[in-house]
DNA sequence: AAATATTACTTAGTCGGCTAATTAATAGTG
DNA sequence: CACTATTAATTAGCCGACTAAGTAATATTT
């Protein structure tokens, strides 16, 4: 974690490029109305509807009391519906509207072009390569 | 950005081990009273104590905004002092505390143990290529 | 010297994260 | 059947991050 003279982290190349990324999320996902975080949602419901909100917290990766605020957003922005269950009415079930359906196809044109940009002149094997070690990490890490 | 059957695109590597990166930084750092974030503004703090808001909001490569709130909550939780500069009344310089100083000491080791967790089984070679791979990743993307 | 930038910081409001504590509905158990 | 889990979702409150708009002090320019 540190730049000056001495080589830069693994951890503060990380930090950095999630930064970078997010950053260039954000701005390209402002256009159609979306915050980063948000395509990550919209993209499961694209995969199966109907999903509900503890399920879909566990496939995003955040917690149910995030996940419900960020579903409130997104119904109030009229991306998604949210019904209540009728066989167990604790459940409410999410489902994508035309309009979040169309943003979910962005998010999937986002990531795309971002990870095409990410690694723009890096040959496959060094792709390869990394995608190995980083998948190292990702296991040490969790 | 998937992780099904096909291989995991470099980008869902990156952000999910940020991701794990960054929950681990904050269960850690929060045995000292700190959140993730504010322990690399403690860190350039202890690099050169006596900073202004603006000049530390660009080493930690954040909002000026976003860095008032950070260093005021700071100076709420006895980490640093804000100082009025006589000079340049515009100007805030922040000190460290005492308790600021040993905070910032317990990040750095906290990032020390993370980067070696991190990078555990890793070869100094493959390290090297990580390295050097990010770095162009990182590029690519600022 | 007075009007006009520019600079440094501040405030308000929005988001995505988190934890902890609540509520409501269903499942289980004595 | 009534009492007690357990589960699903919600609320409140705290962070870090952002943008946009505002204030106060210093510099510039006319």
């Amino acid at each position: 974690m540190k730049s000056n003279v001495e080589k830069p982290s693994v951890s503060y190349l990380l930090i950095h490029i999630c930064k970078a990324r997010m950053n260039r999320t954000n701005k390209m996902l402002g256009a159609h109305g979306l915050y980063a975080g948000q395509d990550v949602l919209l993209y499961f419901l694209g995969q199966e509807d109907g999903q509900t909100v503890s399920s879909l917290a566990e496939k995003v990766s955040i917690r149910q009391a995030t996940m419900v605020r960020m579903i409130d957003r997104l119904a109030a922005g009229g991306f998604v519906r949210k019904v209540k269950d009728n066989e167990d009415r604790r459940i409410s079930r999410i489902f994508l509207t035309k309009r979040g359906k169309t943003a979910a196809d962005a998010a999937v044109s986002v990531w795309k072009e971002l990870e095409r940009k990410a690694t723009a002149g890096i040959s496959p094997e060094e792709k390869e390569t990394l995608r190995g070690t980083l998948g190292n990490i990702l296991k040490n890490l969790q």
